[in-house]
DNA sequence: GCGACAG
DNA sequence: ATCTTGTCGC
């Protein structure tokens, strides 16, 4: 299929030449916390995230996360925003230290995430496997990574979280607006036609358009944008291997 | 109490 | 997410 070992050596030998910023962030609280402490550090940060529209868009960062038994493998990738290349690669696993609770995906994934990001070049924006603002308390894992690290950042999940949505036009690029109690939260977006679409939301610094037009930019052949797939296909691999 | 529920 | 092969369709 691909021959990922190849590419990420050169790509690293790359690196070494040309390396910018490592990515870096700030924890602004613990991650050892039970369920309704972990509400409340939502509710108290979500107040901080800023929905503006993303000017500078030269590179974009993927994560993804896979597990393998109570180990959890993160890895992190750095691709060029016009051909989708390939540009730096990082890994990180930790052992699970939180169990799946809808709503608190970040305290389970976050941790090996912020690590696994820790080793690539900073980029323009941050792409998730998760929801942005389209999260009950409006503070989703793209909204809390992105706010961590001070980066623009967009949510696009394979499935709804909260909020009503109606079926978006069956042509690549038709959307359909999801709306939760009220308020616009992001779009059920068609990356492929007739394919079942993905549900894209702003994190941090970004806004619903520019969410959809980075989604878009991002996934060419496939339905998952090119980043997050790329992501996935490597932690999986990884955790597989490991065991 | 019942159904919904990112990965 | 994870357990798992082939198979129908664009």
């Amino acid at each position: 299929m691909f021959h990922f070992e190849q590419t990420i050596a050169n790509v690293k030998k790359h690196v070494l030449v040309l390396s910018l910023v490592k990515m870096r962030y700030k924890l602004l609280h613990s991650w050892d916390v039970r369920p309704d402490e972990a509400v409340e550090i939502q509710e108290m940060l979500a107040g901080s995230v800023r929905i503006q529209r993303v000017e500078r868009l030269e590179t974009v960062a993927g994560t993804d996360v896979s597990f393998s038994g109570s180990r959890a493998y993160a890895a992190a990738v750095l691709l060029d925003y016009q051909d989708m290349r390939l540009l730096d690669v990082s890994f990180a696993d930790m052992d699970v230290g939180y169990p799946y609770i809808p709503g608190l995906l970040t305290f389970r994934e976050g941790p090996v995430i912020l690590r696994a990001l820790e080793g690539i070049d900073d980029a323009d924006v941050l792409l998730f496997d998760g929801q942005g603002i389209a999260h009950p308390r409006r503070f989703g894992e793209a909204s809390h990574l992105g706010l961590l690290l001070d980066r623009p950042s967009v949510g696009c999940a394979k499935s709804r979280l909260c909020g009503e949505f109606s079926e978006p036009g069956k042509e690549r690029g038709s959307f359909s607006l999801v709306v939760d109690r009220g308020e616009i939260v992001g779009a059920a977006l068609r990356t492929r036609t007739n394919v079942k679409p993905v549900f894209v939301s702003p994190g941090h610094m970004s806004d619903l358009s520019s969410a959809i037009e980075i989604a878009l930019n991002c996934a060419r052949s496939h339905r998952v944008p090119e980043p997050l797939r790329l992501a996935h296909i490597l932690s999986s691999k990884r955790a597989r291997s490991k065991r």
